[in-house]
DNA sequence: GGTTGCCTTGACGTCGGCGGCAAGGTTTAG
DNA sequence: CTAAACCTTGCCGCCGACGTCAAGGCAACC
């Protein structure tokens, strides 16, 4: 299949399977007239890509995984090279949900303090006469 | 005092506060050198840029609080914009921290089903002979 | 032959918070 | 006089995953 059948099917852009072409992610056979020639196999691919990319990703992490799945494996998780980004991933996302949740604490007590700071100042105003 | 000591005293680097102020966070006097030229309270107005910073926000949404600062009032938590900002901020970590939840738990189901598959794929070489 | 709708490569724009460099002016100390 | 250490404005670079032209080639249909 051409490009943009790919694009739609995958529910992306053109520009955007170049783009991983580009990155060495997908590698298309060329037709004699130069036009990109995608076998099913890229569909599953790309799809694959989308997925990690939408999980947090970044395109060199999801090498891997593609390698992975042109290997022949019915999953691009199973090889020893995905499963070390998966782990490495999943420590990253452990420590984010940390550091975020020490945020949330201090936006939770500063919007606490502030709203406190709001009803003192709104009592010592209605104590004061006129 | 000048912007090299504001800058050493801050934590920070002249660059940014040029690039506060250009983007109209910080406001110094000029000295008839055209040199910039700041007062003490600019110190603590940029303390809280870089914290508020810190914590996420970006530089649109610090602007109340800098205003709020510059009212005279003793935190820039406490005026109404800045408190609005502050719980459209929580709100938005807490959506985050949901969404970071389940990528969690999908990276770690992922991870789960990756290794269960490699073990079974490991038994089943095993048994196979040679 | 002309139009339409694919396709190609190439190159610049986006967003945010700066870093870094260039080319020059100012002030102070020696 | 000169060097050092400030300061000024201005502009390009960065990162990542693309969007958005531009200029042109190819294929199919009327």
């Amino acid at each position: 299949m051409r490009i943009g059948e790919l694009a739609e099917r995958a529910g992306t852009s053109t520009r955007t399977l170049r783009y991983y072409e580009a990155r060495g992610l997908v590698r298309p056979r060329r037709a004699a007239n130069g036009y990109r020639c995608y076998d099913e196999a890229e569909l599953r691919v790309v799809h694959e890509i989308r997925a990690l990319l939408a999980v947090g990703f970044d395109l060199d992490d999801i090498r891997p995984f593609v390698a992975c799945l042109r290997a022949g494996n019915s999953s691009g998780d199973v090889c020893p090279d995905s499963v070390a980004v998966l782990r490495r991933k999943l420590a990253e996302v452990d420590d984010y949900l940390d550091r975020l949740g020490a945020v949330r604490r201090q936006l939770h007590d500063q919007l606490a303090r502030a709203i406190a700071h709001r009803e003192e100042t709104c009592l010592r105003t209605r104590q004061r006469p006129e």
